[in-house]
DNA sequence: TCTGAAAATGGACCTTT
DNA sequence: AAAGGTCCATTTTCAGA
């Protein structure tokens, strides 16, 4: 499998990953590109699945949810279906904005959005005390988000 | 203090989470509005800052970023000046997709995007061997990112 | 809520390499 | 062929009544 992508279209990945809004014909001016070819580009990239899709990002604060968590999970067997059950839980509750499973002294890294403590206090019961595959758990309280995206580095050469 | 969202702002919001770029149009349906009404609607988001941004999300594994690692860190001194320092450096790391200042057994959770394991030993040499108040890191190598987003369960009742 | 103007997207078609 | 550019139709956004 080639390279699929030229350094045009990394270019514009890096544009639209800051801001999707950008009109293609302004994208052009940066890339030097005519509007089309640029919209021709996304488009190819879309259907690709390089890019996966379009987002509104949300700033927690301003809804109130102030509260952001890391947790790391420790499970009591790694069964296959166990596992899986565990990964639908957590994919299925809407505070968990992400979860890993990871190798190393933790099976799952677990980061949660919420309210207030009182919330996340629920949400252990809910998902950890009251799941007896979980072996223990250990909270982690963000005191500051210092850097939140999503983003991958593609104009980056190393 | 903080703005009002009512039930239709938040159906919005989980929509254009979701994906922003359903026409006006068509979320107006969704919701039962007029496309004007959302329009407006998602204008006010906007400038009330609770949309902070549109973004595209690329999808990782489709441009050779295959590797996810979870890092927790504790510093030698939590001095204000040297914690800041640390949180520059951090931010300013295009690999360094997230990073949280946090509270417990550690001090620092951060999530990095990279190609391979020899650019993550890259990434520690440089960000944390070559760091004099790095004091110990542990790595969670992820084996399946379970579940990925920055969403905010803004319809969400509880 | 409706209407219409302005802007952005996306296709047709031709040119360049 | 593959990719760019220009032009034009269609769709979408967005302001005023």
């Amino acid at each position: 499998m080639g390279p699929i992508l030229d350094a045009f279209d990394r270019k514009l990945l890096a544009e639209v990953q800051r801001d999707a809004q950008t009109p293609q014909s302004e994208l052009g001016t940066r890339v030097n590109l005519s509007a089309a070819a640029v919209n021709r580009r996304l488009r190819r990239m879309a259907e690709l699945g390089v890019i996966d899709h379009y987002a509104a990002v949300v700033a927690p604060e301003k809804v109130d949810y102030n509260l952001t968590v890391v947790v790391t999970v420790e499970v009591e067997s790694e069964q296959i279906d166990r596992l899986d059950e565990m990964k639908r839980i957590f994919a299925a509750c809407p505070w968990v904005q992400q979860c890993y499973y990871v190798a190393g002294e933790w099976d799952f890294v677990l980061i949660l959005t919420v309210q207030n403590m009182e919330q996340y206090n629920e949400l252990t019961r809910e998902l950890f005390f009251s799941n007896n595959n979980v072996k223990r758990f250990k909270t982690l309280v963000s005191m500051s988000r210092v850097k939140v995206g999503l983003g991958v580095p593609v104009e980056i050469e190393r």
